[in-house]
DNA sequence: TAATATAGTTACCAATTGGATACTATTGTT
DNA sequence: AACAATAGTATCCAATTGGTAACTATATTA
């Protein structure tokens, strides 16, 4: 992968440009139990849109999170799957799931 | 504080409601550190307005994330403190801060 | 007397983001 | 011959977000 220039100098911030995005998030929620398709990630991403994710997949796929498998068959298949770095997301994945799984019990219904 | 009504099933995206958002991370950052006060907060976060600010400390006020204490003084004084809920977002704060040193070492210039 | 400092609020405008819809390509199926 | 299936792309419109600038209050300071 290219090197990203200008990243900021605080490390967070580094997170939130690359990360800092409700569907990216929870693309990585999906893709941390593996592999999935196109249609897969569409449908478990529930409300999305197909130019919205398409573009998200993009993104990661040029800030190297994630790697897209095209098949050669009709009708298409492309398969995307997290990359080393995009693996190692599910530490920043893991405690958002404790932190919001705590505040639901402080707070709601 | 009251209780939220419809918080989504998935507590990572009830993290994503609540907390999704470049600059509330970002002010959980400056006072992970301790009480500031407004001006501080407005300094620090570089680039942010007034009225985005305001609008995110009322916001995270009302979610039970931070507490707003005024002080009966000319010029106002008001200081803003994680409450403990808040001081719990530190996990998720360190894991985004550990994510992006190393993606940092992997893959910027 | 006028300026300064602080923590806002309000109104208006610009930019970004996101959604809906229609369209494409191609092979296999009915 | 028409249709289904998949992973898109292109276009247009709507909504949300964010920025700028002006305004407020009042005690203290020059």
């Amino acid at each position: 992968m290219q090197a990203i220039e200008n990243l900021p100098p605080c490390p967070v911030e580094t997170t939130l440009l690359l990360m800092g995005d409700k569907w990216k998030v929870l693309i990585v929620r999906d893709l941390l139990s593996g592999t999935k398709r196109f249609g897969e990630l569409k449908k478990s991403l529930n409300g999305i849109s197909q130019k919205v994710l398409t573009s998200h997949l993009r993104t990661m796929e040029k800030n190297g999170l994630i790697t897209r498998k095209v098949y050669a068959q009709v009708p298409p298949k492309v398969e995307y799957t997290l990359t080393e770095v995009g693996q190692s997301l599910k530490q920043v994945h893991d405690a958002m799931l404790d932190w919001g799984s705590i505040y639901k019990l402080k707070y709601s219904k």
